[in-house]
DNA sequence: TCGAATTTGTGCGTATGTATC
DNA sequence: GGATACATACGCACAAATTCG
């Protein structure tokens, strides 16, 4: 006898009462005693329904606020491959651009940082060398799309026109026009995604739900003597952006 | 001033014990009630930390027999570019070798089953419309590590050798060199990565914890008159393979 | 400006289900 | 089949955040 627990036909309440537009995009639900009462339910049977329609991307709570419909955001397309490396322009210009919109970003540089052991072992330098590390914050329309961290060896950039990643004439070219700049001819980039959850800053800072899934893309690129250039830390949340991969298959 | 619960101090107690080694991988922990009891809190508070622990990979937990130590398994590295197809042989064999395990997989292949309307979309074909599906069930060393449910229309190989993808001459030579078989030159692949948790059914298949981490990729073949040939699902336990995208540069 | 009321979020307890031995 | 242990669902208390008078 599989009886559905009370929690779940709440939860199928809820999602029909938004499918039937009774509550709209934007809109407040009632207070969980609210609905309580009204569906002969206790307030905690609501609150694990919210809890699950909001892990589904359905509502969205706000604490002290209210719990609401969340808006259908049209998700940002970004597109990784060889053909989003561009002779001119920043990559991230180019996803917003073909999704129509308009793509900025802020940053923050920090030069001489030591590398922790994990950058270390991607850049292929030894712990504590220094780095400039750069931090991103990439916004479509003005709100925050994508979080990266980006770590480069001192080494390969001091002295020329190119050590701040943001800074310069090339500022904010991309990591193979930069290097292109000073002679070195970046080959190829390996990128490691891996399914996490958002952390509570990084959920702050993307305006997403707690516990809301990210892409957390590990990438480096490599120049065409084989020696890593620069690492990235990316963090893409699966409910703003979906990611594509192309692959050319050339035989 | 932070006070930290209980669930968090008795998850670092727990911590603590692995790291050292009071308990070895594969171990059974105490029952709940047996360590809540020692360090004086509610066995609930112990669950909750467990909860914790099995969250990040740590421990595993077994209904009905107890709470054990998860053996440190070394990842699987999973590598999807245009390198990973050859004249000769599967993708999967070739991922398999490069980290010196042994590649098998099972497959159950359905011919003629009408397309469900994602597929449709995705293979550019009317909802309804005739498809040969493949499920897969890939292992690494005798263990599964992946998923997957491909798609191909059926009249684009009826008739041709090549129908059924693990049946005749080219049986498990992957897409590619089957549509070459039949002059059909497989040009790029487009793979849409996303971050979800394994439903109970993929965690029982994958022989994971239900709530675990896994990465979904839709892939698309396309032909280079531009038409999609074949479309699947992927499913990669993020405990137990790691993705790697190579991405050439060439300007 | 501040504080009280409201609402969501978190932690913990208890009862029951279910798988394993 | 019984005993044990984990898994699930629900309830309660309190904290944190927001809103509004």
């Amino acid at each position: 006898m599989p009886e559905q627990p009370p929690y779940l036909r709440i939860a199928d309440e809820l999602r029909r009462r938004i499918m039937e537009h009774m509550w709209e995009p934007g809109d407040r639900l009632p207070s969980r005693t609210q609905i309580g009462q009204e569906c002969g339910v206790g307030e905690n049977v609501v609150r694990r329904a919210q809890e699950l329609l909001i892990s589904q991307g359905m509502l969205e709570g706000r604490a002290g606020s209210g719990t609401y419909v969340a808006e259908p955001r049209q998700r940002v397309r970004i597109v990784r491959s060889s053909a989003r490396e561009q002779p001119e322009g920043s990559p991230f210009h180019a996803d917003m651009k073909a999704v129509g919109r308009q793509g900025d970003w802020e940053s923050r540089t920090d030069a001489k940082i030591p590398a922790p052991p994990e950058i270390a072992a991607r850049l292929g330098i030894s712990e504590g060398d220094l780095c400039v590390r750069t931090t991103y914050e990439f916004l479509a329309d003005g709100r925050p799309v994508q979080l990266s961290a980006s770590w480069e060896p001192y080494d390969l950039t001091a002295g020329t026109l190119v050590v701040l990643p943001e800074g310069g004439p090339h500022a904010g070219a991309g990591v193979v026009n930069r290097m292109a700049a000073i002679g070195i001819t970046v080959s190829h980039a390996v990128e490691q995604p891996e399914p996490r959850q958002a952390t509570t800053e990084e959920a702050s800072l993307l305006g997403t739900q707690k516990g809301s899934l990210v892409t957390h893309i590990r990438r480096t690129y490599y120049s065409d003597q084989g020696h890593p250039v620069e690492t990235a830390d990316i963090v893409i949340p699966a409910s703003l952006c979906e990611i594509v991969y192309e692959i050319p298959i050339g035989r």
